[in-house]
DNA sequence: CTTGGTGCAAACATTTTGCAGCACA
DNA sequence: TGTGCTGCAAAATGTTTGCACCAAG
């Protein structure tokens, strides 16, 4: 991952970040930069220690401590938004000028190790919607996750 | 909560987890069926912590430690499923015997404290069982949650 | 030069595990 | 009467925080 051959879109989200810190009166430090950096070449949905692997693998020398409070301001960018993949720990995905997909969640079986699927459905925000309506509700966003696997039929979960 | 009137659905319960820990060479043990006694109350969803609290409550003395193991073989005996509800800690809910819901879940804010809406939504498991279609897979169950405010119109997550 | 940020290590919260004694089948 | 279960406390895991020093604005 060469540090000088950036997607174009990093160039748009590292000013959007910069605003938003600034805006809070807080500093755009190095760290921080270096870890939007990385966030913006994560595809799909990673989790806070993979990120500190791949920060130390590219010689970024950030504290844990560190990328745990990045983490949360970019969350209050909405640059990432975390999906609930488990319970275990956090998972997060970046957002910004992409729309945030549904999931299926591949389970991990003895063949396949486990993966997941980003889809789009729309029919889902739309029930969404309803749904808050008949609750009179203001929908903030959803998450919809349908566990799979491959090979064995047994046991539908409903 | 009178130990003494328990609804009717306790009884098959714990026959069924009875007949699950036997069938697994296990054993049926006092803490177990007081673990069992006190998710059945619960209505809706609950943590461990929870149901901890609630046991030292009713005089239940079990440790942590056994609440744990025996959640886990709740869930093996399709009696609890854990629901995704946050990433910081694992919910459960009772499963056995009615139909596992979605959810919408009401974000606290400065004048509400924030709940959990059960519903029902069967175009979802039709929904799920396309996409599992299309792409080859079996479904094993999916988890829709639905994140809403009651006064705060702005900020649409997707 | 002032305020906020960093790294480190310790604190935290939740869940798991090793072990010695205990109890169900 | 033996295998599995319990409680306890320690370990493991993921995340947060206190503090002294450092750096961005």
């Amino acid at each position: 991952m060469p540090t000088s051959a950036l997607p174009d879109i990093i160039e748009p989200l590292c000013a959007v970040f910069r605003r938003t810190i600034k805006a809070a009166g807080q500093k755009y430090t190095p760290e921080r930069a270096q870890i939007l950096d990385m966030v913006v070449r994560k595809e799909g949905i990673f989790e806070a220690d993979e990120l500190i692997a791949d920060l130390r693998a590219a010689r970024f020398r950030v504290s844990k401590a560190t990328v745990y409070r990045t983490l949360k301001l970019l969350l209050e960018a909405g640059i990432l938004r975390r999906v609930l993949v488990s319970d275990e720990q956090a998972h997060y995905q970046m957002v910004y000028g992409r729309t945030p997909s549904d999931l299926i969640i591949v389970v991990a079986t003895g063949d396949e190790p486990g993966r997941v699927i980003e889809i789009d459905v729309p029919e889902l925000t739309a029930i969404r919607d309803r749904l808050c309506r008949e609750h009179g509700l203001t929908p903030q966003g959803h998450s919809f996750q349908v566990f799979a696997t491959v090979n064995d039929p047994a046991r539908p979960r409903g």
